[in-house]
DNA sequence: TCATAGTTGTTACATTATAACATTTCATCC
DNA sequence: GGATGAAATGTTATAATGTAACAACTATGA
Protein backbone atom coordinates (compact mmCIF):
# COMPACT_ATOMS: atom_id res chain seq x y z
CA UNK A 1 0.00 0.00 0.00
CA UNK A 2 1.38 3.48 -1.00
CA UNK A 3 2.51 6.25 1.70
CA UNK A 4 -0.32 8.50 0.46
CA UNK A 5 -3.12 5.51 1.33
CA UNK A 6 -1.95 4.25 4.35
CA UNK A 7 -2.19 7.82 5.55
CA UNK A 8 -5.42 8.92 4.24
CA UNK A 9 -6.84 5.64 5.44
CA UNK A 10 -5.08 6.25 8.85
CA UNK A 11 -6.61 9.77 8.77
CA UNK A 12 -9.98 8.18 7.70
CA UNK A 13 -10.40 5.92 11.14
CA UNK A 14 -8.97 8.71 13.48
CA UNK A 15 -12.10 10.95 12.35
CA UNK A 16 -14.33 8.24 12.56
CA UNK A 17 -12.66 7.71 16.41
CA UNK A 18 -12.84 11.42 17.20
CA UNK A 19 -16.68 11.84 15.88
CA UNK A 20 -15.19 14.82 13.58
CA UNK A 21 -15.83 14.53 9.84
CA UNK A 22 -13.31 13.99 6.94
CA UNK A 23 -15.45 15.37 4.17
CA UNK A 24 -14.67 14.29 1.03
CA UNK A 25 -13.17 18.54 -0.10
CA UNK A 26 -10.96 17.80 3.51
CA UNK A 27 -9.95 14.19 2.54
CA UNK A 28 -9.23 15.72 -0.86
CA UNK A 29 -6.94 18.06 0.75
CA UNK A 30 -5.12 15.72 2.58
CA UNK A 31 -4.28 13.52 -0.29
CA UNK A 32 -2.87 16.21 -2.14
CA UNK A 33 -0.51 16.88 0.86
CA UNK A 34 0.61 13.06 1.14
CA UNK A 35 1.33 12.20 -2.23
CA UNK A 36 3.36 15.32 -2.69
CA UNK A 37 7.13 14.60 -2.17
CA UNK A 38 7.49 18.52 -0.88
CA UNK A 39 5.75 20.96 1.38
CA UNK A 40 2.53 22.17 -0.86
CA UNK A 41 1.73 25.76 -0.03
CA UNK A 42 -2.28 26.81 -0.05
CA UNK A 43 -2.30 28.25 -3.30
CA UNK A 44 -0.65 25.39 -4.45
CA UNK A 45 -3.18 23.28 -3.38
CA UNK A 46 -6.04 24.93 -4.77
CA UNK A 47 -4.50 24.90 -8.04
CA UNK A 48 -4.28 21.09 -7.80
CA UNK A 49 -7.77 20.98 -6.63
CA UNK A 50 -9.52 22.01 -9.89
CA UNK A 51 -9.53 18.83 -12.48
CA UNK A 52 -11.29 20.64 -15.52
CA UNK A 53 -14.08 22.01 -12.78
CA UNK A 54 -13.67 26.30 -11.64
CA UNK A 55 -11.06 26.65 -8.80
CA UNK A 56 -12.03 26.73 -5.61
CA UNK A 57 -11.94 30.23 -3.81
CA UNK A 58 -8.83 30.58 -0.53
CA UNK A 59 -11.36 30.24 2.30
CA UNK A 60 -11.89 26.65 0.68
CA UNK A 61 -8.47 25.25 1.05
CA UNK A 62 -7.72 27.55 4.07
CA UNK A 63 -10.94 25.93 6.16
CA UNK A 64 -9.76 22.10 4.91
CA UNK A 65 -6.62 22.98 6.53
CA UNK A 66 -7.35 24.68 9.30
CA UNK A 67 -9.47 21.66 10.50
CA UNK A 68 -6.43 19.29 9.13
CA UNK A 69 -4.09 21.13 11.67
CA UNK A 70 -6.57 20.79 14.40
CA UNK A 71 -6.91 17.21 14.12
CA UNK A 72 -3.21 16.87 13.91
CA UNK A 73 -3.30 15.74 10.60
CA UNK A 74 -0.82 17.79 9.01
CA UNK A 75 1.80 20.13 10.02
CA UNK A 76 2.35 23.55 8.99
CA UNK A 77 6.04 24.75 7.77
CA UNK A 78 6.12 28.33 8.75
CA UNK A 79 9.44 29.14 7.01
CA UNK A 80 8.00 28.12 3.82
CA UNK A 81 4.57 28.79 4.50
CA UNK A 82 3.81 25.67 3.54
CA UNK A 83 2.16 22.15 4.33
CA UNK A 84 3.02 18.67 5.09
CA UNK A 85 1.40 15.43 6.27
CA UNK A 86 2.06 14.29 9.84
CA UNK A 87 3.87 10.94 10.04
CA UNK A 88 1.97 9.93 13.51
CA UNK A 89 -1.32 11.71 13.93
CA UNK A 90 -2.16 9.14 16.33
CA UNK A 91 -1.41 11.14 19.02
CA UNK A 92 -1.43 14.80 18.85
CA UNK A 93 2.27 16.26 19.08
CA UNK A 94 3.81 18.84 17.26
CA UNK A 95 6.86 18.54 15.25
CA UNK A 96 10.53 19.41 14.77
CA UNK A 97 11.44 19.50 11.05
CA UNK A 98 14.65 18.87 8.93
CA UNK A 99 13.89 21.27 5.90
CA UNK A 100 16.13 20.89 2.99
CA UNK A 101 16.38 23.85 1.11
CA UNK A 102 18.00 22.30 -2.12
CA UNK A 103 15.39 19.51 -2.66
CA UNK A 104 12.79 20.82 -0.86
CA UNK A 105 12.02 17.61 1.35
CA UNK A 106 11.01 17.70 4.37
CA UNK A 107 11.69 15.13 7.24
CA UNK A 108 9.86 15.36 10.51
CA UNK A 109 12.25 14.49 13.36
CA UNK A 110 11.61 13.00 17.11
CA UNK A 111 14.15 13.00 19.31
CA UNK A 112 13.57 13.19 23.56
CA UNK A 113 17.13 14.98 24.21
CA UNK A 114 15.61 17.42 21.71
CA UNK A 115 12.37 17.95 23.18
CA UNK A 116 13.57 18.21 26.83
CA UNK A 117 16.55 20.69 26.02
CA UNK A 118 13.41 23.15 24.88
CA UNK A 119 11.36 22.35 27.43
CA UNK A 120 13.76 23.08 29.92
CA UNK A 121 15.28 25.74 28.44
CA UNK A 122 12.00 27.65 28.26
CA UNK A 123 10.67 26.65 31.77
CA UNK A 124 13.85 28.59 33.08
CA UNK A 125 12.51 30.94 31.84
CA UNK A 126 9.18 30.59 33.50
CA UNK A 127 8.11 30.17 30.44
CA UNK A 128 4.84 28.22 29.50
CA UNK A 129 5.12 26.52 25.78
CA UNK A 130 2.18 26.17 23.91
CA UNK A 131 3.19 26.09 20.37
CA UNK A 132 7.06 24.98 19.57
CA UNK A 133 7.76 26.11 16.16
CA UNK A 134 11.46 24.22 15.38
CA UNK A 135 12.65 23.86 12.16
CA UNK A 136 16.01 23.33 10.66
CA UNK A 137 16.74 24.86 7.45
CA UNK A 138 19.55 23.08 5.34
CA UNK A 139 21.03 20.45 3.61
CA UNK A 140 19.71 16.97 3.32
CA UNK A 141 21.81 14.21 3.42
CA UNK A 142 21.31 12.98 -0.38
CA UNK A 143 21.62 16.36 -1.24
CA UNK A 144 24.74 17.35 0.36
CA UNK A 145 27.69 17.45 -1.86
CA UNK A 146 25.93 17.14 -5.68
CA UNK A 147 23.79 19.05 -7.65
CA UNK A 148 20.37 18.61 -6.55
CA UNK B 1 21.99 54.74 28.67
CA UNK B 2 18.62 53.27 27.05
CA UNK B 3 18.81 49.65 26.21
CA UNK B 4 17.67 51.04 22.39
CA UNK B 5 20.63 53.36 22.72
CA UNK B 6 23.13 50.45 23.48
CA UNK B 7 22.32 48.96 20.54
CA UNK B 8 22.35 51.20 18.07
CA UNK B 9 25.74 52.89 19.26
CA UNK B 10 26.99 48.58 19.45
CA UNK B 11 25.42 48.86 15.59
CA UNK B 12 27.42 51.58 14.75
CA UNK B 13 30.11 50.19 15.98
CA UNK B 14 29.85 46.92 14.16
CA UNK B 15 29.60 48.23 10.91
CA UNK B 16 32.37 50.74 11.22
CA UNK B 17 34.46 47.69 11.83
CA UNK B 18 33.37 45.30 9.06
CA UNK B 19 33.31 48.17 6.31
CA UNK B 20 29.40 48.52 6.07
CA UNK B 21 27.13 51.25 5.48
CA UNK B 22 24.89 51.84 8.29
CA UNK B 23 22.58 55.08 6.44
CA UNK B 24 20.30 57.09 8.16
CA UNK B 25 17.71 55.17 6.84
CA UNK B 26 18.69 51.83 7.79
CA UNK B 27 19.66 53.45 11.05
CA UNK B 28 16.06 54.56 11.38
CA UNK B 29 14.69 51.33 11.06
CA UNK B 30 16.58 49.33 13.61
CA UNK B 31 16.04 52.20 15.77
CA UNK B 32 12.57 51.55 15.64
CA UNK B 33 12.80 48.03 15.94
CA UNK B 34 14.94 48.59 19.07
CA UNK B 35 12.82 50.71 20.74
CA UNK B 36 9.47 48.57 20.19
CA UNK B 37 8.90 46.14 22.86
CA UNK B 38 7.52 43.73 21.11
CA UNK B 39 8.38 42.61 17.23
CA UNK B 40 7.56 45.03 14.32
CA UNK B 41 6.04 43.83 11.07
CA UNK B 42 7.82 45.47 7.71
CA UNK B 43 4.46 47.41 7.51
CA UNK B 44 4.39 48.87 11.13
CA UNK B 45 7.83 49.92 10.82
CA UNK B 46 6.72 51.63 7.47
CA UNK B 47 4.09 53.05 9.21
CA UNK B 48 6.24 54.61 11.84
CA UNK B 49 9.18 55.88 9.02
CA UNK B 50 6.81 58.51 7.70
CA UNK B 51 6.83 61.06 10.62
CA UNK B 52 4.76 63.89 8.12
CA UNK B 53 6.59 62.90 5.05
CA UNK B 54 5.12 61.03 2.81
CA UNK B 55 4.83 56.73 3.41
CA UNK B 56 8.12 55.29 1.83
CA UNK B 57 7.24 52.12 -0.80
CA UNK B 58 7.79 48.56 0.78
CA UNK B 59 11.38 47.79 -0.93
CA UNK B 60 12.63 50.72 0.87
CA UNK B 61 12.05 48.91 4.31
CA UNK B 62 12.46 45.34 3.52
CA UNK B 63 15.76 46.18 1.86
CA UNK B 64 16.75 47.58 5.19
CA UNK B 65 15.51 44.30 6.83
CA UNK B 66 17.82 42.90 4.84
CA UNK B 67 20.96 44.46 5.19
CA UNK B 68 19.99 44.35 8.38
CA UNK B 69 19.27 40.33 8.90
CA UNK B 70 22.26 40.29 7.40
CA UNK B 71 24.48 42.00 9.35
CA UNK B 72 22.90 40.15 12.43
CA UNK B 73 21.47 43.00 14.29
CA UNK B 74 18.10 42.05 14.17
CA UNK B 75 16.52 38.80 13.48
CA UNK B 76 12.77 37.22 12.35
CA UNK B 77 10.56 35.59 13.95
CA UNK B 78 9.01 33.65 11.17
CA UNK B 79 5.80 32.38 13.43
CA UNK B 80 4.99 35.96 13.90
CA UNK B 81 6.27 37.82 10.45
CA UNK B 82 7.62 40.60 13.00
CA UNK B 83 11.17 41.36 13.55
CA UNK B 84 13.12 41.89 16.77
CA UNK B 85 16.62 43.13 17.53
CA UNK B 86 19.25 41.35 18.24
CA UNK B 87 20.87 41.13 21.94
CA UNK B 88 23.97 40.04 20.91
CA UNK B 89 25.12 41.36 17.78
CA UNK B 90 28.94 40.82 17.92
CA UNK B 91 29.14 37.35 16.95
CA UNK B 92 26.73 36.00 14.22
CA UNK B 93 24.52 33.46 15.73
CA UNK B 94 20.77 32.34 15.43
CA UNK B 95 18.65 32.48 17.46
CA UNK B 96 16.03 30.85 20.02
CA UNK B 97 12.68 32.61 20.96
CA UNK B 98 10.45 32.59 23.61
CA UNK B 99 7.36 34.35 22.31
CA UNK B 100 4.85 35.49 24.64
CA UNK B 101 1.20 35.29 22.40
CA UNK B 102 -0.35 37.17 25.55
CA UNK B 103 1.87 40.15 25.52
CA UNK B 104 3.71 39.88 22.71
CA UNK B 105 7.20 40.39 23.78
CA UNK B 106 10.10 38.06 22.64
CA UNK B 107 12.51 36.88 24.90
CA UNK B 108 15.74 35.47 23.21
CA UNK B 109 17.49 32.72 24.60
CA UNK B 110 20.66 30.66 24.79
CA UNK B 111 21.10 27.26 25.81
CA UNK B 112 24.02 24.78 24.59
CA UNK B 113 22.40 21.75 25.39
CA UNK B 114 19.62 23.04 23.67
CA UNK B 115 21.70 23.77 20.68
CA UNK B 116 23.40 20.76 20.99
CA UNK B 117 20.69 18.75 20.99
CA UNK B 118 19.00 20.42 17.52
CA UNK B 119 22.82 19.91 16.16
CA UNK B 120 22.99 16.36 17.12
CA UNK B 121 19.42 15.63 15.75
CA UNK B 122 20.42 17.17 12.76
CA UNK B 123 23.44 15.15 12.64
CA UNK B 124 21.96 11.88 13.52
CA UNK B 125 19.88 12.21 10.02
CA UNK B 126 22.89 13.56 8.38
CA UNK B 127 21.88 16.77 8.06
CA UNK B 128 23.79 20.26 7.64
CA UNK B 129 22.27 22.64 9.28
CA UNK B 130 22.42 26.49 7.90
CA UNK B 131 19.42 28.15 9.66
CA UNK B 132 17.41 26.59 12.75
CA UNK B 133 14.31 28.37 13.24
CA UNK B 134 13.41 28.20 16.68
CA UNK B 135 10.46 29.56 18.40
CA UNK B 136 8.17 28.63 21.05
CA UNK B 137 5.00 30.14 21.22
CA UNK B 138 3.32 30.62 24.76
CA UNK B 139 2.77 32.42 27.47
CA UNK B 140 5.71 34.05 29.28
CA UNK B 141 6.31 34.31 33.40
CA UNK B 142 4.60 37.64 33.40
CA UNK B 143 1.83 36.53 31.41
CA UNK B 144 1.11 33.85 32.90
CA UNK B 145 -1.49 33.14 35.42
CA UNK B 146 -3.20 36.66 34.38
CA UNK B 147 -5.07 38.70 32.25
CA UNK B 148 -2.53 40.08 29.80
C1' DT C 1 -40.51 17.39 9.21
C1' DC C 2 -38.23 20.78 11.27
C1' DA C 3 -34.58 22.87 13.74
C1' DT C 4 -29.93 23.32 14.11
C1' DA C 5 -25.11 22.95 13.85
C1' DG C 6 -21.68 22.29 10.76
C1' DT C 7 -19.92 22.84 6.23
C1' DT C 8 -19.27 25.06 1.88
C1' DG C 9 -19.74 28.97 -1.61
C1' DT C 10 -18.76 33.64 -2.76
C1' DT C 11 -17.17 38.30 -2.76
C1' DA C 12 -14.21 41.38 -1.27
C1' DC C 13 -10.22 42.77 0.87
C1' DA C 14 -6.07 42.77 4.14
C1' DT C 15 -1.35 41.62 4.80
C1' DT C 16 3.21 40.23 3.46
C1' DA C 17 6.76 40.32 -0.02
C1' DT C 18 9.33 40.96 -4.45
C1' DA C 19 10.56 42.11 -9.52
C1' DA C 20 12.19 45.49 -12.47
C1' DC C 21 14.02 49.58 -13.69
C1' DA C 22 15.12 54.63 -12.87
C1' DT C 23 17.62 57.82 -10.07
C1' DT C 24 20.65 59.40 -6.60
C1' DT C 25 24.52 59.24 -3.48
C1' DC C 26 29.08 57.97 -2.09
C1' DA C 27 33.88 56.76 -2.34
C1' DT C 28 37.78 56.67 -5.09
C1' DC C 29 40.90 57.68 -8.62
C1' DC C 30 42.79 60.78 -11.87
C1' DG D 1 37.49 69.47 -8.77
C1' DG D 2 35.43 66.17 -12.24
C1' DA D 3 34.89 61.35 -14.00
C1' DT D 4 33.55 56.87 -12.85
C1' DG D 5 31.65 52.75 -10.91
C1' DA D 6 29.44 50.61 -7.00
C1' DA D 7 26.13 50.92 -3.65
C1' DA D 8 21.92 52.68 -2.03
C1' DT D 9 17.41 54.54 -2.67
C1' DG D 10 13.06 55.80 -5.24
C1' DT D 11 9.14 54.23 -7.80
C1' DT D 12 5.65 51.49 -9.96
C1' DA D 13 3.53 47.50 -10.33
C1' DT D 14 2.38 43.07 -8.96
C1' DA D 15 2.86 38.44 -6.71
C1' DA D 16 1.92 35.53 -2.76
C1' DT D 17 -0.34 34.59 1.48
C1' DG D 18 -4.31 34.91 4.41
C1' DT D 19 -9.01 36.43 6.41
C1' DA D 20 -13.73 38.81 7.23
C1' DA D 21 -18.39 38.59 6.40
C1' DC D 22 -22.41 36.81 4.90
C1' DA D 23 -25.24 33.63 1.96
C1' DA D 24 -26.49 28.97 0.82
C1' DC D 25 -26.49 24.28 1.44
C1' DT D 26 -26.39 19.63 3.95
C1' DA D 27 -26.29 16.12 7.38
C1' DT D 28 -28.31 14.70 11.56
C1' DG D 29 -31.10 14.09 15.42
C1' DA D 30 -35.32 15.63 18.11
Amino acid sequence: MSEARRHLDQAEALCRERGVRLTPQRRTVLRLICEAERPLSAYEILDRMHQGARRPAPPTVYRALDFLLQQGLIHKIESLHAFVGCKHPQHPHTGQFLVCTDCGRVNEIHGRPLEDGLQQAARQAGFHTRKPVVELLGTCAHCHGRDC
